[in-house]
RNA sequence: CGCGGGGUGGAGCAGCCAGGUAGCUCGUCAGGCUCAUAACCUGAAGGUCACAGGUUCAAAUCCUGUCCCCGUAACCA
């Protein structure tokens, strides 16, 4: 059995997760469910990073303990993926022993092969914001913003990792495809921020007295690892990496490399694109055991107009600085999670930026689920029912509409495969909507309710019922990575659970045999009518 | 000239790489149907494809230049 090893950023805690979290790990699980569906033995791996100065900052911040605050934010993300059906195989916490145990063994091994060392730096330290600024911090008089308070040049020692040793390496991966990059025009972006890190090597520790909350440096205890360091390891240590057994982690040598690492655009340079391969490289893995990153875009928030101050802009990418969060739970119990769910993977090009708004979940939802294939499942089945009693007939009654029918679902489940197979769940969605949209028609040229009204046309009304019935059952199973929990209600309505094979590979026509009784038809996506009592 | 993306009917997008009557979804208007979740189906209106040059028999698509929008620029995650 092939294996799919799939994982996602882990998200920073230090505060509620906003639609773009969401959006990452609905775009994962939906994966993660297809490649089930095509018999992989799927490895789904998320979680949080809970370490570095942010988190130690919003502790400090809140007057809370850091430990405390990483349990209890970390506790609203794992609600959040429950209650949108985001279910993962391994959960990564970088407060997690088995975790930082394994960072400190890779720090331990690159330390023994001379792949890290310490230097003095020297720059201007900010210590309000407590962190290093640079060149682009100065304002446009040279100088820097008094938001930065009280700003001092000091001296500090830190431990730095070769990352220079390694861009050759790293950009001829990039280059020949080893390292892939998707979608493909990001690959580019990559390769010019490789150029300008060719002589920069990439410091890995923070003093303690400025960064308590983090993995101490197992050969050097004045010192805390790097967050970035820390947390690209997690896709690894969860993973097994160095496991002796006995702690309950998959085997790593039947998991890497991952076969899609899912990040937002945000960190694709440098953490994902320059750190991790060279981390990896480090530690000893060749091009050929690369992972493949698929960066997605980003949900952009609409500002109301009455909220726009003046000369603002009217859109601000999302923040969780900014007080117009869009609650993934609240539109959940708001509008279904199935309506979240769809929404988020299906308005949005797979790599690209969109404009998160609330009229466009409602009108998608409304249009594509409950008018077009909600609707379709209710009328099927409840013409089967009034028709032929809801029993599948014996009928040897066919012709080119009904083949046509038949054609219809082959080519949009192909393309549905074509697509979920590049990850555009996009257009894998609208391959479904184009089989419903045909059926929609079949319909209206082949009307039941007029045929039915002559004796003569029984057989051909129970061809077209058959048909009918048989795509809901299809589309029920193409519908399922992303709205599982739709797809069931679908398939229940059908009576026809027990009857979908396990792999996508065998779903042929002839799922429903003749003397099949459907269920009781209802409505699956109800339409959301009170637009106006949005949140 | 730091780097990347983008500017296509009212809205959101596809098409551009491999030039050849401008396409999709929503919305609008008109009609049809009634099995169905006031859902479905058919038809129509609406675009000089940011702008200016160039190549070509032919350019949204290739080339050059200009303007505008978004993101990002490396010890801040």
């Amino acid at each position: 059995m092939p294996k799919f090893f799939i994982t996602t950023a882990i998200d920073y805690p230090n505060g509620a997760p906003h639609i773009g979290h969401a959006y990452e790990k609905v775009l994962a699980d939906v994966i993660a469910r297809y490649r089930r569906l095509r018999g992989d033995e799927v490895f789904f791996l998320t979680g949080v990073d809970q370490h570095g100065q942010k988190m130690q900052q919003t502790a400090d911040q809140e007057g809370v303990n850091v430990a405390t605050l990483a349990k209890r934010n970390t506790k609203k993300f794992i609600n959040l993926w429950k209650t949108l059906g985001v279910e993962y195989d391994g959960w990564a916490e970088t407060t997690d022993d088995r975790h930082k145990l394994c960072v400190q063994r890779i720090l331990s091994t690159l330390h023994d092969q001379g792949q890290l060392y310490k230097k003095a730096y020297r720059g201007f330290y900010s210590v309000r914001q407590e962190q290093y600024l640079t060149e682009k911090d100065r304002n446009e008089k040279g100088e820097f913003g008094t938001e930065w308070g009280e700003v001092v040049e000091l001296e500090e020692e830190n431990w730095y990792f070769k990352l220079s040793e390694h861009a050759a390496w790293l950009k001829e991966a990039v280059t020949s495809g080893k390292f892939g990059i998707l979608p493909e025009f990001r690959r580019t972006e990559v390769l010019n921020a490789i150029e300008r890190a060719e002589d920069t090597d990439l410091c890995i520790s923070r003093p303690k007295e400025r960064l308590h909350w983090g993995i101490e440096l197992p050969f050097d205890s004045n010192f805390v690892t790097y967050v970035w360091f820390d947390a690209l390891i997690n896709y690894i240590s969860f993973a097994g990496y160095g496991d002796e057994g006995g702690d309950s982690l998959p085997d790593f040598a039947a998991l890497w490399p991952a076969n899609v690492q899912i990040i937002g655009k945000d960190i694709l340079v440098p953490a994902h694109a320059i750190y991790w391969p060279c981390m990896l490289h480090a530690m000893g893995f060749s091009e050929d055991q690369m992972p493949t990153l698929l960066v997605h875009g980003w949900w952009n928030i609409k500002k109301k107009k009455e909220e726009l101050g003046e000369g603002e802009e009217d859109q601000e990418k999302m923040s969780k600085s900014l007080n117009n969060v869009v609650d993934p739970a609240e539109l959940a119990e708001h509008f279904s999670v199935d309506a979240v769910r769809y929404y988020v993977v299906r308005d949005i090009i797979t790599g690209k930026d969109s404009t998160f708004d609330v009229q466009r979940l409602i009108s998608l939802f409304n249009s594509e689920l409950a008018n077009d294939l909600g609707n379709l499942l209710n009328r099927s089945l409840n013409m089967t029912k009034r028709f032929i009693g809801g029993e599948l007939r014996e009928s040897s009654y066919t012709d080119d509409d009904c083949e046509a029918v038949r054609s219809s679902l082959q080519q949009s489940t192909a393309a549905y495969l074509a697509a979920m197979d590049l990850y555009d769940v996009p257009g894998a969605l609208k391959a479904i909507n184009g089989h419903v949209v045909h059926c929609n028609q079949f319909i209206e040229r082949n009307p039941p309710f007029e045929l039915r009204k002559d004796e003569s046309q029984s057989d051909r009304v129970a061809t077209i019922l058959h048909h009918l019935c048989e795509s809901c059952a299809h589309l029920g199973v193409l519908l399922s990575p992303a709205l599982p929990a739709a797809s069931a209600k679908i398939l229940g309505q059908l009576r026809a659970v027990e009857l979908i094979p396990a792999k996508i590979d065998d779903l042929a026509w002839g799922l429903l045999p003749v003397g099949h009784e459907i269920g009781k038809q209802k409505p699956v996506f109800p339409r959301i009518v009170n637009p106006d009592s949005a949140p």
